[in-house]
RNA sequence: GCCCGGGUGGAGAAACGGGAGACUCGCAUCACUUAAAAUGAUGUGCUCAAAAGGCGUGUGGGUUCGAUUCCCACCCCGGGCACCA
């Protein structure tokens, strides 16, 4: 073995001998216990690998590792989630076909991911982009399609002119596209949606039952937005007709001087109803209906609204007649569209009363319209439906075809997968280039065999990645997504990790997925990831994002270079707490490499053979209690503790004139699933000693996680702290177990405490244990 | 505005209600070196020449023998939602 540690020798090695010899191989139906641990699978980017992926799946190996040492039947995958649009605009900008600069990516993200010694099991990998993956996703389209849960329909939907598609509401965000930046405008357009929301109350109980943490379970809640409260009916006086309107607020009705209607109202539909100024309200309604979301939300201080004049509504309550405005603050797809405004109760309904000088009204609050049945009890969400069509290239088709005879037509899933064509222009003109393909479109109906035409859009990419953790389980299945018996054994995850950004997209599509095939009965749970844990950002020094314009961003590749993939994985692990976001910091990583070349120099020191050993000494003892610490620390993901603790052991390691062997070995299996390749390395190089032999096959990560011995936690001196009105006042030395008399005695005797308490009078004394005592002078 | 996180040395941080600052970085001094780097040793919250002591976990209060930890109010930072009636 070398002198000096040389992780650029090591590392390789270790790599092929570990996929060699299969070790991180999920076994299929084994009678161990199984894990099934996944990451977030990444984006193959152009940008390459960022030091954000390895903190995350540092973390998943370590657990792996150790669950596998603990034996575990460890189910450890990892994949791409290759459709998307940075494909394609790099397409248009440099005419590369997606298919092409995907794979491209894909085998550098690859090579940059196995420099670092995760141990994925590479046999089960997916691509989403291929045919063999997105023939599921199509199956999955289908399923839903068949279920009545996919429908076509025509809506106000989030419209990017920069991307040129429709984006799902959990894609524009604040009013711009997710993507791009640009202004989200509102179109009416004919897409595809999947109804999520049937799913409602389902999505929001499960949460209940999972191990997530809890700021995500808020996020996921407060997007359902559940509301219970009443609706209403308000009679247009003269007239048949009235508005119906939803309040959670039933009690404040006394207090209600007029209504207010959504410009996409229905009452708008119906000339009849002797709006005088018809004209001005459809020019406001109008108006409305072009402002962006963005505009919408800029003007929520100002509030605009016309008045509906000739007609007046009745209040229920008190008989009143109060009049009605059409106005943008009220949202058309939330509860009935209309609302009674309270001015004196609401800030909205204040300030619209303000601008248009209407009366706000104290009232006394009471329940009198619910408890005679004239209000009726109603739940309310904010969710839509999620609109998954996309007017680009670079997805899965959307598997149905239109007849000119027989209308919508599934595609007979025999038929699957619709391949995309490759005879397209990328650029896009706001329709999908599928359109342009000449091939795509000569299809026959499968209904009546008469001319027709496919649908041109794809699906949204999170379409794909809503279900790929069951693809793991039988990669090359062709019959089915998944085999039965694969997903009874699996699923469902035992522990997700993956950043905090997909709060309420991936991460509530993948549950309705889940939760459909559930009701279907095709599955036998309800919820894929039992346990999800969050990985915090890595920010560039000085705590700003890392960003190629900044020119900030560190490529692991150098660390790799420079100071080798284990010390990349112990620093990121010792940064801190595993789901905080921290910046990097040059110098500390330089600590993460000295803490391994110390480590490997053990090697060189270590003497003592195995009948040395001394049991019961402090090292002995301490090596006890780090065990338990560094098992304890990895089921919590406290990585930056269980790193601590064995730099402690190994301060103390050092101090050691003759390294006990069973010691040396112990720490590197504690080392093992944080630096796989230092500790396969030392550990071999101790057994071939050992055999005085090269040895084949055996390695660190088929032995078994070391057991400490309770016996020798506890410590048979212990130093109790004296405390004088609970102040620290000093430490005496007392047999562990001691009394509470017998602590008493020796504190008050020791000659720095008598001072203290001298002639003064003890009014009580507070005991714990091997702890501390205080004296309440 | 509402809902979550979070404020501890020069930096990242640690601490079942029980000695605040483990561990790591940085810094200082020393050793080795012609020198530097690397390595090793010692020190390193503030105050005081030092010891003893005093003060210290965003601010102010409270509970407790004892509070970084629990409670109340406020300030600041990060994130999410945002006219959802």
């Amino acid at each position: 073995m070398a002198e000096k540690y040389e992780p650029d020798k090591i590392e390789p090695k270790w790599q092929k001998f570990w996929e060699k010899q299969e070790l991180n191989k999920a076994q299929d139906f084994d009678k161990r216990p199984k894990f099934y641990c996944l990451d977030m699978f990444p984006y193959p980017s152009g940008a390459g690998l960022h030091v954000g992926h390895p903190k995350g799946y540092t973390a998943t190996d370590i657990i792996s590792r150790y669950k596998r040492m603990n034996g575990f039947n460890v189910l450890h995958p990892i994949g791409w989630d290759a459709f998307g649009l940075p494909a394609e605009n790099y397409a248009i900008k440099t005419k590369v076909h997606p298919n092409e600069s995907t794979h491209k990516n894909i085998a550098h993200f690859k090579e940059q991911i196995k420099s670092l010694g995760f141990s994925y099991d590479w046999s089960r990998e997916i691509d989403t982009s291929s045919p063999e993956y997105y023939k599921w996703t199509q199956w999955f389209f289908l399923f839903l399609y068949e279920n009545g849960w996919a429908y076509k329909a025509k809506a106000s939907v989030n419209w990017c002119d920069s991307c040129q598609t429709v984006l799902a509401n959990e894609q524009a965000q604040d009013g711009k596209c997710e993507r791009c930046s640009s202004d989200v405008l509102q179109k009416d357009l004919e897409q595809w949606f999947f109804k999520i929301t049937d799913f409602n109350e389902e999505l929001l109980q499960g949460l209940e039952k999972i191990d997530w943490p809890e700021p995500i379970k808020i996020m996921q809640k407060n997007w359902i937005g559940k509301s219970e409260g009443y609706e209403i009916d308000f009679r247009i006086r003269n007239q048949e007709s009235g508005i119906r309107v939803f309040t959670t607020r039933i009690d404040t009705i006394f207090g209600c001087t007029y209504l207010v209607v959504a410009p996409e109202h229905d009452i708008f539909k119906n000339q009849e109803l002797g709006i005088k100024n018809y004209e001005e309200v459809k020019d406001y309604v109008e108006m409305a209906k072009k402002k962006s979301e963005r505009d919408r939300q800029a003007d929520v201080k100002d509030k605009t609204g016309v008045k509906l004049e000739g007609i007046v509504a009745i209040n229920p309550a008190n008989n009143k007649e109060i009049p009605i405005f059409v106005a943008d603050y009220v949202l058309s797809g939330y509860g009935t569209g209309a609302i009674m405004a309270v001015p004196a109760q609401d800030n909205r309904d204040y300030d619209f009363a303000k601008k248009f000088n209407l009366p706000i009204v104290e009232a006394p609050n009471t329940m009198e319209m619910a408890e005679k049945g004239i209000a009726k009890k109603k739940i309310n969400y904010k969710m839509r439906d999620w609109l998954v069509s996309r007017q680009r290239y670079w997805g899965a088709p959307i598997p149905i075809i239109y007849c000119e005879k027989c209308g919508e037509q599934p595609v007979p899933e025999k038929d699957l997968p619709v391949l995309l064509p490759t005879d397209v222009d990328f650029v896009p003109t706001g329709e999908s280039p599928l359109v342009k393909s000449k091939e795509f479109h000569k299809v026959k109906c499968p209904q009546c065999g008469g001319p027709a035409r496919r649908e041109s859009d794809t699906t949204d990419t999170f379409v794909c990645s809503s279900w790929y953790f069951f693809r793991y389980l039988d990669h090359k299945n062709k019959n089915e997504f998944a085999d039965k018996k694969l997903i009874d054994y699996w699923l469902p995850v035992d522990l997700y990790v993956g950043g905090a950004e997909h709060a309420v997209l991936h991460l509530l599509y993948a549950r309705f997925f889940t939760r459909a095939l559930f009701k279907k009965g095709l599955i036998d749970f309800d919820e894929p990831f039992l346990k999800l844990r969050n990985v915090g950002l890595i920010l560039a020094q000085g705590g700003v994002k890392m960003s190629k314009s900044k020119g900030n961003v560190i490529n692991p590749d150098d660390i790799v270079k420079e100071y080798g993939a284990d010390t990349l994985r112990i620093y990121e692990m010792f940064m801190g707490p595993f789901d905080q976001a921290i910046a990097w910091d040059t110098n500390s990583i330089k600590g993460a490499r000295k803490f391994l070349d110390r480590v490997y120099g053990l090697n060189s020191k270590k003497q003592e053979t195995r009948n040395k050993q001394i049991p019961n000494s402090k090292l002995e003892k301490l090596l006890n209690k780090t065990i338990k610490k560094v098992g304890e620390d990895i089921e919590a993901m406290k990585f930056n503790t269980a790193i601590s603790a064995l730099m402690i052991l190994l301060n103390e390691i050092e101090k050691e004139k003759e390294i006990p062997q069973n010691v040396f070995e112990k720490f590197l299996l504690l080392l093992a699933p944080f630096a796989p390749h230092i500790a396969e390395e030392l550990y071999s190089g101790i057994k071939n000693q050992e055999l005085g032999i090269k040895r084949e096959g055996n390695s660190i990560f088929e032995e078994q996680w070391p057991k400490y011995d309770a016996a020798l936690l506890k410590d048979e001196k212990v130093n109790i702290v004296v405390q004088i009105n609970g102040k620290a006042r000093g430490v005496v030395e007392v047999e562990a177990g001691a009394d509470r008399e017998q602590v008493s005695v020796i504190a008050k005797q020791d000659g720095k405490m008598s001072q203290w308490i001298k002639d003064k009078e003890i009014k009580k004394v507070i005991f714990v244990k091997d702890k501390l005592i205080n004296f309440v002078i």
